[in-house]
DNA sequence: TACGATTGCGAACACGCGTTCTTTCACAAC
DNA sequence: GTTGTGAAAGAACGCGTGTTCGCAATCGTA
């Protein structure tokens, strides 16, 4: 990429960071220091040929970026989990509020995602804690052993976090907190509502 | 607020979405049934009196959305901390890494905020394990008792993630660890560099 | 040297697009 | 009734802006 190239990529960016629409050519014209709106124009289709932009034809202002998309995700914070309530459900319209999930934090598959902040104990050895908010993906196959899920147990009308473990026939629901006993239970009277893929904390300032 | 005016203001949204520029007047007129380019800019006008956005005159696409800001924050994400090793320190164009922070972790105060990858358990009963990326303010004045910070030892040469506590004339860095041993030396052989406001992870999938 | 490819420049062209003017209609106030 | 105001519509008007064409400078290569 060319220097100049590089300066007009930087300068869409910094301008969409100050608008939120983009810059026009005369105004990248300007902003770079180029002598010709033409050569913008240039710039821009081998910016667009090598896949650093996008842009549509006959429209003012029409460029997109696509490299340097912070894409962070909205997922609903769907409510609490506590120990021995009910799962909220990642229903839509059942929320009222959203939480932004940073890049760093956004897993390859991120469908469905919803978030639950977390009531209780249950899993400080598994460095979660009270007021935390996970993140979660809703089960679709099994869970593999080990993993830390939203399990919901219909006969003791009891749900928490707990880490996941198939034994044959049966679950057992690993709690991270010595003060908690293990619960092992036949596979049919478990249900995963969903694994945890991410931990977010803000701590008290 | 208007239907007509709910209808505008989320068809500005999803185009938004979808692009990352603007639409034009007559877009928003096609996309929202309305017959006149005139309407749409009075209606613009009043959404612009109200505050829910912004235009910039005689500039095709100019339209920025105020209130849907989910002010997210960008800081560096300055290196890693790590026992032993010394802090990296939050110069600018020193990182190459940003970490974007959701409204929820994002303090009150969020000047001079910078980011550290955890390396190492020392801190594993305070919910924070290795991997993890804490968030860190520069500190000003003296840390409370019991705050997460990062401290630096200069004549041990040791840094470590450590919870602060101050008694008399000397400092004692407690380790979340039972494995690990605290740290008493006077107040004028450490350094704290920042405090943890925030906590962020990333569970395998 | 010759020649094509790359990059840059300037100017004109033509359409995109914000703006404005005039009307119309409904409704409330006097 | 008249007057005023908010909302909407249609039609121009004119600047904003992407596009294109001709031409020059540089550079690598035969």
């Amino acid at each position: 990429m060319t220097e100049r190239q590089r300066k007009i990529l930087d300068f869409i960016r910094d301008y969409h960071a100050d608008h939120s629409y983009m810059p026009s050519i005369r105004e990248i014209q300007l902003g770079c220091g180029i002598s010709s709106t033409s050569v913008v124009d240039y710039n821009l289709r081998l910016l667009e040929r090598d896949g650093h932009l996008k842009r549509s034809p006959d429209i003012s202002r029409a460029i997109e970026l696509v490299g340097a998309a912070p894409e962070t995700l909205s997922v609903p914070l769907c409510g609490a989990i506590a120990a021995g309530e009910p799962i909220p459900a990642p229903e839509p319209g059942a929320y009222h509020e959203d939480v932004t999930l940073p890049p760093e934090l956004t897993p390859r598959d991120s469908r469905d995602l919803y978030a639950l902040r977390v009531k209780g104990d249950s899993m400080i050895d598994a460095f979660v804690t009270d007021g935390d908010i996970v993140v979660l993906r809703p089960v679709r196959d099994v869970p593999r052993n080990g993993e830390m899920v939203a399990a919901w147990l219909p006969l003791e009308d009891s749900a928490t976090l707990k880490h996941f473990h198939l034994e044959g026939d049966s679950v057992r629901l690993m709690p991270a907190n010595p003060a908690m006993e293990p619960i092992v239970v036949p596979a049919g009277q478990v249900e995963v509502h969903g694994k945890v893929v991410a931990v977010m904390r803000r701590v008290a300032a």
